[in-house]
DNA sequence: GTAAAAACTTAATCAAGTTCAATAAAAGAC
DNA sequence: GTCTTTTATTGAACTTGATTAAGTTTTTAC
């Protein structure tokens, strides 16, 4: 059993407030979004979406931290992507072409998330317009931060992206295994303890 | 003076004939397209946008191959993006916040261009609403895309990438200089000449 | 509370790729 | 066509980070 309904209402605000930065909402679009986003808690460890499964929503982060990860050959977890409140999680290209994922979507910590079904967003496009331009704008920063991350990762040195990460977001630094964030920022674990050594 | 009309219209039909692969357009549609976006020839070099400027258009690429690209704190050219025949290329960031643009637009070789003007799209948005669930598709590939290539350049060593790039795209590697393709792939032009003195 | 599993550390060795500098080849300019 | 500029090659010394393997600390499960 769930939350109250009251609760559940409350924590989506939070996805309500994220679209209306980017668009203008009535308050019968509202009531719509609300009426076809499902809401879902997830204890640490559980997966959205697993390997090989095709991927049939896209997740809000209303709360907690989820990892986007594949297993390379050597049979270790690779993180891709992490999000934290108010990003997007998906596979989309899973999603749009119906093909087995090589990605899984996993909880770091328990959290909530805003499920929106790819084919609930379909019927959600028709009802609500707005939301084609919402997504266009938050896929246009999620395209550019991604540009960015290639920037970074050619241009400094593991080190310099452990720096920056960590002065970035320190709180992170505490809620999320080493090895998780090892393998985001491009590097082996047993490196990232010798950056840590270093500076002590 | 550019070419005669006629010719120019037929070039845009690449750019018709793209969003039709995305979305149903009817004939009133793709008149309104037609009339809005512009058509420029632009000479190999040629800069479509320059460091410090505020990008104002996303373009769209007909003919020819094109780079964006930075300087790093040494001076040196690094590419972070091809685009050729289909693709837009911009600085979404620069466009979206009206901020000066980190980023070079060059033209690799002489080609054609659709420019769709940032203030000509929002009114494009409002006459064809279609193009933003259009652009929202395009913008879904480029980022799974942008994540692919970080998990490539994690997963592959730099000969793997080279090998790889060579086997997908071969007629490429004539028409780019080296130096391009070095900085695309993450690494300096001499180990690029390395891997090849190796094949030899 | 204790055993087992998961996560982190340390150190030696090795491989991938950079830097620098000098030379060679190719492409553009007049 | 020749001169100049740009692009590509080669090699030696060096740096960053991977690998392997053993040991330590922390977390989880019952």
């Amino acid at each position: 059993m769930g939350p109250p309904f009251f609760i559940v209402s409350l924590h989506m605000q939070r996805l309500i407030a994220h679209i209306s930065r980017f668009v203008d909402l009535t308050e019968e679009d509202k009531d719509t979004i609300l009426s076809v986003i499902q809401y879902q808690q997830v204890k640490k460890k559980d997966h959205l979406l697993r390997q090989d499964m095709i991927c049939n929503a896209n997740y809000f982060i209303l709360k907690g931290c989820f990892r986007r990860y594949y297993i390379d050959e050597k049979g270790t977890e690779q993180t891709i992507q992490f999000a934290i409140d108010n990003w997007w999680i998906t596979d989309y290209d899973s999603m749009e072409k119906r093909s087995p994922s090589s990605y899984f979507i996993q909880a770091v910590e328990t959290g909530e998330v805003a499920i929106l079904d790819k084919r609930i967003q379909e019927e959600l496009f028709q009802k609500v317009p707005v939301m084609e331009r919402y997504f266009r704008l938050v896929l246009q920063r999620s395209y550019a931060a991604a540009i960015q991350r290639i920037r970074y990762i050619y241009e400094f040195s593991g080190e310099e992206r452990y720096n920056h990460f960590s002065s970035l977001f320190p709180e992170f630094l505490q809620r999320i295994p080493q090895y998780m964030l090892a393998s985001y920022l491009g590097f082996t674990p047993e490196f990232l303890s010798k950056i840590r050594a270093k500076k002590n």
